[in-house]
DNA sequence: AGCCAGGTTTAAT
DNA sequence: ATTAAACATGGC
């Protein structure tokens, strides 16, 4: 089997990013696992499980990679690692957000400082970002997770590797010829189950050209978007961060973010949209980041679960 | 038991 | 312009 070596940029702590997979009972597309990220991708037409793990350091970061079976092609090979790449955000250099931060937040900076390392999680599609915003309306993460794990083992390709059943998240294709009724079986709401498939619809038509919206403006992109019944200002700016990479927009309605920015700058109870983007306003670019990192911080206390103590007990063991 | 959880829409003031 | 209710479900 071959492997592949990919260096981030540091700092770069592989589980604080990628253990927020691990997080949850369900696990359906993204699994990690002490240490461990495997996840199927596509490359033209065929599916690649791809197990990744980290043998760097956070300050000196390097990450091996192997894809089974193994791509006969070269090209093959460098679009599987481009695709790792992006969903660690390899490309990313957070000391610049933590240094904007030192300057204009004391609270966030040191929140910075505790989470050193950590990068957005990407989806490698922008689709994939839009249906998980959709799954993760007003409902508790764990909900979200565990319906979306029926969801993609039902509209998701499968393929059969290293004796187990692994799941490709559901392509446009697939949801835009679901039955509205079949999903609402699987607990969403309806009217969840009709923005989906109406979604879908309009990404396989053509209508919505998701990835070539990577650069467009958020005006845009909201007009275009928020014409989808259930699709909201949220869910676009969700989408933005976790799909497109795009951290000058900040998913203010949160409900994660606003119980964080409630707790670390001292707000009283019932934080608005409008006080999380006031408090987080001198972020400026680096809005989407700040949002990530405080609701990480917030969580992390919360449920008590941080990936770093995991890998470190097993690292002792 | 009941309320909240990474919201949005519709239909009322 | 604001505000309330409805929507599904799992966890505490």
């Amino acid at each position: 089997m071959s492997k592949f070596i990919i260096k981030p940029i540091s700092p770069f702590d592989f589980d604080l990013t990628l253990g927020v997979y691990g997080g949850f009972r369900t696990q359906s597309v993204d699994l990690y696992s002490r240490g461990q990220f495997e996840r199927v991708l596509p490359v033209e037409a065929r599916y690649y499980l791809v197990t990744a793990s980290s043998t760097g350091t956070v300050e000196n970061p390097e990450v091996t990679v192997s894809a089974s079976p193994p791509p006969a092609k070269k090209g093959a090979v460098e679009e599987l690692v481009d695709k790792m790449k992006w969903m660690m955000g390899a490309d990313l250099d957070m000391t610049v957000f933590y240094e904007h931060a030192k300057k204009v937040d004391p609270i966030l900076f040191q929140i910075t400082q505790r989470l050193y390392g950590l990068k957005p999680p990407r989806t490698p599609t922008v689709f994939e970002a839009l249906i998980i915003a959709i799954t993760e309306q007003q409902t508790a993460l764990a909900v979200a997770s565990e319906l979306r794990g029926r969801l993609v083992k039902r509209y998701g390709e499968s393929i059969h590797i290293k004796e187990g059943r692994y799941y490709q998240f559901p392509i446009p294709e697939s949801l835009a010829g679901a039955d509205p009724k079949e999903i609402r079986k699987l607990g969403f709401s309806f009217r969840k189950a009709l923005c989906m498939v109406e979604a879908a619809q309009k990404v396989k038509s053509g209508e919505i050209e998701l990835e070539a919206l990577r650069s467009a403006s958020l005006e845009t992109i909201l007009e275009k978007l928020t014409q989808v019944k259930g699709i909201g200002r949220w869910t676009v700016e969700y989408m933005m961060c976790r799909g497109m990479g795009r951290y000058n927009v900040l998913p203010a309605n949160d409900a994660g973010l606003k119980a964080a920015v409630s707790k670390f700058y001292k707000i009283g109870r019932g934080v608005t949209e409008g006080d999380a983007r006031r408090a987080l306003e001198q972020m400026g670019e680096f809005r989407g980041h700040a949002a990530l990192y405080l609701i990480f911080a917030y969580a992390l206390e919360k449920y008590d679960l941080d990936p770093r103590v995991a890998r470190r007990q097993l690292e002792l063991y």
